[in-house]
DNA sequence: GTCGAAACTTGATTTACATCAAGCGGCACA
DNA sequence: TGTGCCGCTTGATGTAAATCAAGTTTCGAC
């Protein structure tokens, strides 16, 4: 949680965050409908959040990893609009929503960064909206992978060689297509010589490449 | 702006909503980039939301109407990450954020609203990802109509007739189709009876069959 | 180590939607 | 009151991705 905060505020911020709690692969951190308490800081592993529609179809809305906040859905109506779901062992800090509204009206930079935390996941399902709507699947794919790439060089690993945590199932339902069609285009990247992929270990050898795939075809020349 | 506050409360929360400005169609109430200063409340009329990706394409994030909240997705980054732009003659309040901070670290009912506000937008969001990945065209427009309708008799309008105050590339937009799969599918729709549209107006005539529309194809007996 | 279920890959075929193309209609403006 | 443009509709054709269908690999449970 890197903020602007004195050391006496971070204090005060260490009373929020001190409910740890450990998930198993498979293990869900909550349901939809479920009554919301808290938000939940992911301390270790990775998660995915999924909604699921009344007629079965389910949308995997995210994949969250280390450090990032997730629960924010749930504030609006007091109950959890999706699932959340472990995809490795993980562990998560649990913060008491009340007691962080309580908290940021005497910390203005707690309230600040619980905007922006609020308004990034905005801007983040923004671009996924953008990435659905209006790409083809190469192109998600390649957007995916550069997405991951970045994240995971945020957190001290390599940006070029990571495993992936989901499965072909799991990244399809999240972009928009089948896992045929994930399969089969990452082949398509690894026969380009862009990537090498090997079940679920990935390593990206040209990430200025793949960035140029994304983005409109070629047929402008 | 439906909140429960008290009448103090609610003269305290005046001095943040007194702003007001009008905007003709086609004006920009921000721009993507713009330095964030204020939330807005469209008070009459009608704006589109869009994100611009660097090579040109263009995507609608969303149709706002009168009582809606838009520029929340600023916050995070203190800039614009969309432009917004009215459909209509329109009139927005606009509301300095900074003030409503400040104002809402003292009305906790305040704080509350713009939480519960902010994770609508979460929600919304996540509604359009799970529209945009797992749903076909024609699912897609129907959900669409479904949600102009029901935002409508939320107002007090009709939910069976209303004018569309966007375009069909717009709606495409907005929905991840082209123009003509647009005309195509909402001319398919009024073949079968379900509705009547002449230029921009629609009238519904069976919300439960346009309902039944949004879900899996009859494929299921 | 063996078995069985999941996950994945790859190929053949189908299909929903995009693209290309032409004509119509309504609205703004002269 | 025309006239030109933009938005829309509709048809013909093309194509990206879905679907259907094997076959292979991986991995967890026993």
């Amino acid at each position: 949680m890197p903020m602007d905060l004195t050391n006496t505020d971070m204090e005060q911020l260490d009373e929020l965050t001190c409910i740890k709690h450990a998930y198993q692969r498979g293990d869900f951190l909550y349901r939809s409908g479920a009554k919301f308490q808290s938000l939940y800081a992911i301390r270790t592993g990775f998660f995915k959040t999924q909604v699921l529609h009344e007629d079965g179809r389910e949308q995997v809305t995210g994949f969250q990893m280390a450090g990032e906040i997730i629960g924010m859905d749930a504030i609006s109506s007091d109950a959890h609009a999706c699932d959340a779901i472990a995809l490795e062992d993980s562990e998560v800090c649990e913060i008491p929503f009340s007691r962080m509204e309580e908290l940021s009206r005497k910390l203005p930079s707690l309230q600040r960064h619980l905007h922006r935390i609020l308004s990034r996941e905005i801007v983040r399902d923004q671009g996924i909206m953008l990435l659905l709507g209006s790409m083809r699947a190469e192109e998600r794919l390649a957007a995916f992978l550069l997405n991951l790439s970045q994240r995971f060089a945020a957190r001290g690993y390599s940006p070029t060689s990571f495993y992936l945590r989901m499965t072909r199932q799991e990244i399809g339902s999240y972009l928009g297509m089948k896992l045929e069609t994930v399969s089969r285009t990452l082949s398509n990247f690894q026969g380009a010589g862009l990537i090498t992929i090997r079940n679920k270990s990935v390593e990206i050898h040209n990430l200025q490449k793949l960035q140029r795939f994304v983005g409109p075809p070629p047929e402008c020349g």
